[in-house]
DNA sequence: CTGTTAGCGCGTTCAG
DNA sequence: CTGAACGCGCTAACAG
């Protein structure tokens, strides 16, 4: 009587025993048919698929959860949901996800080492089958903790070793010298670089493409329009306005991010200077903001749901072992976005209004 | 020995038993103390948080869910995620979440209803304990369905009746009004509004807001200026060029969403016009990117983070039985934001250059 | 190929 | 106030 008479009036959520009743089957041959398993009698399988539907079955993940280890959940970890760059990097992934059958956790740093690991503990509480850490700027130490926990990671660019550990290559250098190609085409000699906080890996990286691909454009480089900025508004501003007062500036500033570039844009909007009349700029990222600025911004783009793609891939082949023939490779391009913020350099030096 | 000899030399999690064991009681006790069950002799609790500690146990959250039916988890569904003003939302409901002891789970339907109804069977199927929808335009049919699923549901502006249902009220009215009277003290007479699509509940509510203000200020509403928009950047461009094109334009623009105030000013830059020298402009939602618009956007904002917070604790409320003092009150406010695309009103009309 | 059975880790009765 | 026993819904051995 322990499970046969409960509240029966009541439409409960039917369980794989109302399934097997229904289908006049044993509940494992209807655990075998859900799960797929090639061995089951074809016209046993028919009638539990109709008993299913008809029921309007659905497994529980909890029990399955518990029962085989495996959750069906990917840990997702950012830095700031609200920075512009994740939106889209989560929208892949959600979508990557569902369409492996996995749902995702996400939660955010802050950029706060600390509040990192209460994500990673928080996600390893909840049972994350995978975590992918998409924050471009994790610390060693941190890093040598997570690889005591026996769960699949991938990294962007920072690759650890560890058996369970996967990286995403991404290919700066591709699309920064399409950049630096497209102004050197322009007519553009005079270009500089506002890069991130160099401590980053990312931003390193990047730094060291635009150095390589200035040499090979043939460009020289002026070391005073090499500036350290900080990947935000501010950062691009404060930058800009070093440039501008130097008394000779370049005539087209690429930038580490775009947030960089829309602080050089005010900084510029400030000066009175137009864009692209004056100066060229170009960001980096493609943020989905970039075509809303003004003038629109041209752009080096990472596609992000290329990389969450990535990610989830990464993850799903150290969950589920993939055919031989699978050989994966986690790398994303970056290319050029062309729009309206770089144009022919200024035939004459521009000169402050209030200068 | 089913249980005593497992593969004893990994160091595999501990489990409720191995606390049980070391702190010499059973691991009903255990469980009494991890719930903060009153009755549990201090002394023997003292024990029980010390093996817990000294073994790093944490339970076993599917387990938990399994038999206790309530999953800690909540649903968050959105319309896009990529929409601006969406991360501040999810931002502000995974910290009270996480503060109120959920984890959440997060889908967009990306206008798409089919979707939705995805989203929701996800959610189901993960046994969330509730769900916010907040997507801003839910369809009949669609409500009617979700009525019959058992769990509490949450939305915004629209007010569905159920017992499970809650409603989140947006008091639109307050920070519209000090915008107009925003405008009005500045000099502005002739005011223009572009609304949302008409057919969401919220576009309407603004917009009747936006009318009663008027009133209220004792402004003279021009029909021709009240213009059915998008909630888009091309339906803000569009609908500022019929303004524009119309030979007498307001000086001043109001708009139902901060993508369709950047619309106007986009219009504005191609048509030869400054903001606020010769329009002023005034979007809504005071979304992140509204600070990093040139000139940056004067806007109504409405707390993302407040409602956030307002359904987690609303849906808290169903799940949890609050004390009886507790008297839920769940709306938000609006409040006007001043940056700097609202200014005086230009002294002389604007003709455009090439016109 | 199918059915029976034993737990997965924990919350929750019900006797003590 | 505590502990033993049961079962949440399901998968994975094992028997038939």
């Amino acid at each position: 009587m322990s499970r046969a008479k409960r509240n029966t009036n009541r439409p409960a959520r039917p369980d794989i025993h109302a399934v097997a009743r229904l289908a006049r089957v044993s509940i494992a041959t209807v655990s075998r048919t859900i799960n797929h398993v090639a061995t089951v009698d074809p016209r046993l399988a028919q009638r539990v698929w109709k008993a299913i539907d008809t029921l309007g079955y659905s497994p529980n993940t909890q029990a399955r959860a518990l029962v085989s280890g495996r959750s069906h959940l990917l840990g997702l970890i950012i830095s700031e949901i609200t920075n512009p760059f994740f939106p889209e990097l989560i929208q892949g992934f959600e979508d990557a996800a569902v369409e492996n059958g996995y749902e995702i956790l996400i939660s955010s740093t802050n950029y706060d080492p600390q509040r990192m690991e209460l994500c990673i503990q928080r996600m390893l509480e909840r049972k994350v089958d995978g975590v992918a850490v998409m924050t471009f700027g994790i610390e060693g130490p941190l890093l040598e903790r997570l690889a005591q926990r026996d769960i699949p990671l991938v990294f962007v660019d920072v690759a650890p070793k560890g058996p369970l550990f996967s990286t995403i290559e991404v290919d700066y250098y591709h699309g920064i010298r399409e950049a630096v190609q497209h102004l050197a085409v322009l007519g553009h000699r005079r270009i500089g670089f506002i890069s991130g906080p160099l401590h980053l890996h990312s931003a390193r990286e990047r730094q060291s493409a635009f150095l390589r691909a200035m040499g090979e454009a043939g460009l020289k480089l002026t070391p005073a329009w090499l500036l350290e900025g900080t990947h935000t508004l501010e950062g691009g501003i404060a930058m800009m306005q070093r440039l501008l007062d130097s008394g000779e500036a370049p005539t087209a500033i690429m930038t580490s991010n775009d947030m960089t570039a829309i602080g050089v844009l005010h900084s510029l909007h400030k000066a009175g200077a137009r864009v692209p009349d004056d100066f060229s700029v170009i960001g980096f990222d493609d943020v989905t903001i970039a075509q809303f600025t003004l003038p629109p911004l041209t752009s080096v783009q990472m596609s992000r749901l290329e990389l969450a793609r990535c990610a989830v891939l990464a993850l799903r082949d150290r969950l589920e072992p993939q055919p031989v023939s699978y050989v994966p490779r986690y790398k994303v391009q970056t290319r050029l976005t062309v729009r309206q913020s770089a144009g022919l350099p200024a035939t004459r030096p521009f000169r402050r209004a209030n200068g």
